[in-house]
DNA sequence: GTCGAGCGTGAGGAAGTCGTGAGGAGCGCC
DNA sequence: GGCGCTCCTCACGACTTCCTCACGCTCGAC
């Protein structure tokens, strides 16, 4: 997660980057609003925090050259309290603003909520074998270049539990438990019939399984794709 | 644009009722938290604006309550002017949070600026697919070239989370608690048959969805055109 | 070579899910 | 009150998914 402070008093600018890095944040920092511009562009942070009073090139001119091209949260911090300012400021296109002095705490939570609400999808999320990819937020599967693949929802379940641990072995017993509950963690040979469909579903070769391998006497393993060859 | 005004304070109530409506916002108002998370229920706002001291059920409560299925923008008024309250407020799930007394000018500007990130969509404004556009910040539909395409507001609302949700599975429970409430994370038989109601005004043919598609047991995927082929 | 355990796979019935038509309740509007 | 619209209930047929059963295969033990 990183922020660009903008403000002009290098004490300031340089409190915030100790506090900010402290509960880490990745800190880009800039001393007036022609530089924070430049920042901006060139460091692409996930949220800006601007001080109103730059000499040169003013907040409210930063704000406006940001909208033109990015989204990117912004929350002015000023010295000035008066309501006039801060409908300018906020209908510039600023999301939040706080005056100075204020408390550490509440401009971190404030920065929080700003960040809540754009940074979800985090994580990885497709994982690709062979001519087939796997969506984990589009809960999709396609055979490449654009074949549906239709799974059901159990099938689906099995598959998740495998490909997201891709190399480890994923014992029967475990599978059996996190799809079917405690009560079921012997096999009754429905497993077996999931992973033969879904076998027959992605595998090139059903008979010879080239990602979803047997261990005997133990599990299935998920083998993907070795990118070195 | 509609607003849901929460303070246990009937002549606050009133005054915003007064100056919201003034401006152009459709205003729904709860005299405490237990009405307010009814009324987010029923009216779905597009924005909240709550108050912090409210009896029976308190503002952090009502924004927890929300969060579990919501995502509504909070705005937080509140007497209370500590730090703490604000992080407290802030990291339950506020977007934002404002003392009384407040200047009326600086709250509109804040409204102003949640209901910006939220309402006009980041990327598009409008959704095409087969010979139907969907117009999200005029809320219509249109076949083209030229015929207006009549929904019922529910109808709506489940057409917009499929179609904001490209491709990607929306699970039927998903659907359910986003617009009957958290209460009904279960299909009594309403949600299949607004999406068959949807199909018969979108579908070219309603019996084979190309664009509303039925997952089996797990919910509806949005199929949009392929732009390649 | 024989045997048995573990695994893969086909067939088929039970159970559950989905689509859709008919129709009643509630509500605002004339 | 009558009308139109929307929301929701109910019921039934069609379809999908789940699971059982049975049988054949593979592979290691002896």
């Amino acid at each position: 997660m990183k922020i660009l402070v903008a403000d002009d008093d290098p004490q300031i600018v340089r409190a915030l980057t100790l506090t900010l890095g402290a509960v880490g944040y990745d800190v880009a920092t800039a001393g007036d609003g022609a530089e924070a511009l430049r920042a901006a562009v060139d460091e692409h942070p996930d949220v800006v925090m601007l001080d109103l009073g730059m000499p040169l090139v003013g907040g409210l001119e930063v704000i406006e050259g940001l909208r033109g091209w990015s989204n990117v949260p912004v929350l002015v911090v000023s010295g000035r309290a008066g309501a006039a300012d801060k409908v300018e400021a906020l209908d510039a296109g600023a999301d939040d603003y706080i005056t100075k002095p204020f408390a550490m705490d509440e401009l971190l939570a404030r920065l929080r909520a700003l960040t809540r609400r754009t940074s979800p999808t985090p994580d990885q999320p497709a994982e690709t074998f062979g001519d087939i990819r796997v969506d984990f937020v589009a809960k999709s599967v396609v055979r490449e270049p654009d074949e549906a693949v239709r799974l059901t929802p159990t099938e689906w379940r099995i598959l998740e539990i495998l490909v997201r641990n891709p190399g480890r072995l994923v014992t029967r017993e475990d599978i059996l438990t996190r799809i079917w509950g405690p009560a079921h963690s012997s096999d009754g040979g429905y497993l077996r019939l999931y992973v033969s469909q879904l076998r027959k579903k992605l595998e090139a070769v059903p008979a010879r399984p080239r990602y979803l391998q047997t261990v005997q006497g133990m599990g299935y393993r998920f083998v993907p794709d070795d990118p070195g060859s």
